[in-house]
DNA sequence: TGCCTAGTATGACGGCTGTCATAGTAGCGT
DNA sequence: ACGCTACTATGACAGCCGTCATACTAGGCA
């Protein structure tokens, strides 16, 4: 297996998670996709022979691990964190996020989740285990911040719920301040 | 214009907007709408001209309408409401409506704009629409609850965005349990 | 009676979808 | 040199999509 071929593979992935993230499964064309990631259509069933569903899986995973990536990120360049300083930095990734991409990109599990947690279990599944990934770090962090690992699985919810509903009302409105207001209003509950 | 034409209009909307909440807009096909409408085809091209747009946006515009009023509803209904006890009360629809149907249905408002915010523009403020008329009782309340206009305003948009993310995580996990925490969690901190 | 409008019916159109069958190439191990 | 595997290439397939053109029916009104 050369280089170049495991990176189309790679990109594959990752160019289906930035599809999903701006126009859904729905919208998410397959041949559209490789041609984005500059990969051969051919790799489809080669790397995917589970097809789309496989895919769209394989990119819902990528993205879980990748925020979750970011939350060690944050934790591992704060001094003194806090409940509230961490959410404030996720929240702050996607503010960024979404002012330099024109709100052109929302969260991909999301995307999962509207589209296909009726019509399509597999993908719904794999919506949910890329939402635990991301969570776990998030509730481990607030536990060593000296919560109880009860009530550091439900701070993390919360922040996860308020998040995920602020990046949509915030495309919707095309302004970022319904983020950075969760961010601020939650602050005092999440240090408490 | 008769009484059953008018029906046939008004069902195609209503289909729309159920058919959103389960499939999204890339999900959802006009031929099906029709036919769980009960309405002929060629109704569609006769009321409306503006084709897919203006239906997603006319569904979008009825489910606002149809969630302020189940604001209004239940603010009639209670003796002393607060702003925790108005959240409550529309988080349990919530949770009645996913654990009734199954976590079929999600939040038409937010499928559009997972599915629409970077390739539609009209849709996109529909939806935005959609989430003033919702928000714009439940700010109203708030005042007479005895907050400032500002306040208001920010407690409301919270509600909205903690509540769209429960929604989306309830449907990934198939549990209630994150919309029940949003309710209990930011109880305190709306009563304050 | 006769027009005019509201609503219905139906078929066709091009385009895009995911999937599959088939054939081809490159390169490495033996 | 041979064969095997990894990967690529390409065309065809059926199916659904939104849209449009066209023609039909019924009912009110003059």
């Amino acid at each position: 297996m050369s280089a170049s071929t495991r990176g189309h593979r790679e990109r594959i992935v990752y160019e289906t998670a930035q599809h999903l993230r701006r126009a859904g499964v729905g919208g998410t064309g397959l041949r559209q996709v490789v041609a984005d990631a500059g990969a051969p259509r051919g790799s489809l069933q080669h790397y995917f022979p589970g097809g789309k569903d496989q895919l769209v899986g394989e990119a819902l995973g990528w993205a879980g691990t990748w925020a979750a990536a970011r939350v060690e990120h944050h934790l591992a360049r704060m001094r003194r964190p806090t409940p509230a300083r961490l959410f404030a930095a996720i929240v702050e990734d996607w503010v960024a996020d979404l002012e330099s991409r024109d709100f052109e990109r929302g969260c991909p599990v999301a995307a999962a989740v509207v589209d296909c947690a009726d019509t399509n279990d597999a993908v719904r599944q794999a919506a949910a285990s890329a939402l635990h990934t991301w969570q776990r770090p998030i509730t481990a962090a607030l536990v060593t911040m000296g919560r109880a690992p009860r009530r550091a699985q439900a701070l993390s919810t919360l922040m996860l719920c308020a998040l995920e509903g602020a990046i949509v009302i915030a495309r919707a409105q095309r302004d970022t301040a319904p983020l950075r207001l969760v961010s601020r209003e939650l602050a005092p509950l999440l240090d408490a």
